[in-house]
DNA sequence: CGGACGTTTGACAAGGATCAAGTTTTGTGG
DNA sequence: CCACAAAACTTGATCCTTGTCAAACGTCCG
């Protein structure tokens, strides 16, 4: 769904006043001066296949980016390699500022699908936060707002039963993508999750198996079905009851 | 431990120059200016019995607090009361920023202890992105900080058995406490928790019995042992194997 | 056609939850 | 300072959700 537009092709990376993800109703409208800084921020834009490595765990001042096209996954693992994700990333989302603040990035970062990002300076991100405030105010917006992401997600993994925990993700994803998608794709029948039950798993705590059965016990109920990587919602507010999923306002998000 | 300082008392708030917790190692300097920019951001101090609620969860625009004695905890609940925590807060955390910057508290924190707040002018945040660069800095990384602490605990809930969450968790309190400490209370023997099972378990993603049993296990192993409140630890290092621990490099620690 | 990868299922084991009492500690009022 | 109640901690018995093991099946792709 985020892959193989026009624009995903560094060759012709499109200018930052001209990025398509601006013109998504969750972003918030930029001045033309803030526009231009971060374009000159931006090094470039890099291409990479799903399953590519763009952050590693324990890297120290990593590259910083932001996900123009695709979806990724941050996450952390143990020594015997068992594996907990801590958040998907869609377009928009920045990459490694976490890592940047604190000098070390403490979690890694996969892509999930081809993906485009753009690199930027990190040496600039100090002047982002001399010349713009009002910058330098989205960049602990967007912080603030991953921490937000991963409260809820702990609050999940922590005390709600696994088929809590699959409904929850679920809408969380559903709803979320819906705010990235242009009208127009949304016309296009469900919708496209390019993961697969380990990594449904993987983010919720939970055994393979047990995802497994407990995502079959859940369709048989007739709140979804899938064909093939497609996810079609059947009954949402079922969906929504059955995870005591409570609706967060949201103000438009900053594009960095 | 953090409580009943002489500079406890709201009646006789000390400067923000000479607050005592500047003095402390894990915070880095600031300029005179700066903080005579954070004395007049902050409104005023606000004293709080134990088990208080500072902030409620789903409140909106809330006050903008730090921490500045005793402890205290941040948290969600589901509509039937289970109650997940999120974090550990300890003097000179900040309380509410997330909240500030998303508009509204997905959360709620409540004292532990007797508290002091020092209580900050919401508004000035915005001064404070426009002439303070270094602090708007600091904001953004006390933010990234706290992240890095979810998402530690993420792991943990995620992926480690109960008795690595146990270990994972006293060895993370055992080892911010002593950065907070002062060197003679450090000389104190053992560390004053002032928490109750039910708040292990309820930060820990287990049931409260099954806490209990794991923590006598694990005292029976001689990993520590328990004087009331007072932690002491026998095996650090033991149980940091156990909790498959990696020790996370630290720089100096912004004070707001 | 044959792997590699992902999904599905069944059988079984086990870690953790729940239930139900006790016991100890803490706090409070007389 | 004692007495009593409330809160916190313990423990055992039992249930059940979830994990582990094993194997089969499907599907995509070289």
């Amino acid at each position: 769904m985020f892959t193989a537009r026009p624009f995903d092709r560094p060759g012709n990376a499109v200018s930052c006043e001209a990025c398509p993800l601006r013109r998504l109703p969750v972003f918030r409208e930029n001045t033309a001066d803030e526009i231009a800084f971060i374009a000159s921020m931006r090094i470039d834009q890099i291409a990479l296949s799903a399953g590519q490595t763009i952050l590693q765990e324990g890297e120290s001042s990593p590259p910083l980016y932001s996900l123009f096209s695709g979806w990724a996954i941050r996450y952390k693992t143990l020594p015997d390699d068992r594996r907990q994700i801590l958040n998907f990333l869609l377009p928009g989302d920045v990459i490694g500022l976490q890592a940047n603040m604190l000098g070390e990035a403490a979690h890694a970062v996969e892509s999930l699908t081809d993906v485009v990002l753009c690199r930027h300076s990190r040496s600039k991100i100090w002047d982002l936060y001399q010349g713009y405030p009002e910058l330098a105010f989205d960049a602990t917006w967007l912080t603030a707002k991953e921490e937000s992401l991963v409260d809820e997600a702990m609050l999940s993994i922590g005390r709600r039963s696994a088929s809590q925990r699959i409904a929850m993700l679920l809408v969380h994803l559903y709803r979320r993508t819906r705010d990235y998608l242009p009208s127009e794709s949304s016309a296009e029948p469900g919708l496209l999750l390019p993961i697969t039950q380990q990594h449904l798993a993987d983010a919720l705590g939970l055994s393979l198996v047990h995802t497994n059965k407990t995502l079959r016990r859940l369709r048989n109920s007739g709140y979804f079905h899938f064909t093939g990587q497609r996810l079609f919602m059947t009954d949402l507010v079922g969906l929504e009851q059955l995870a005591d999923y409570r609706e967060v306002p949201h103000r438009p998000r900053p594009l960095l």
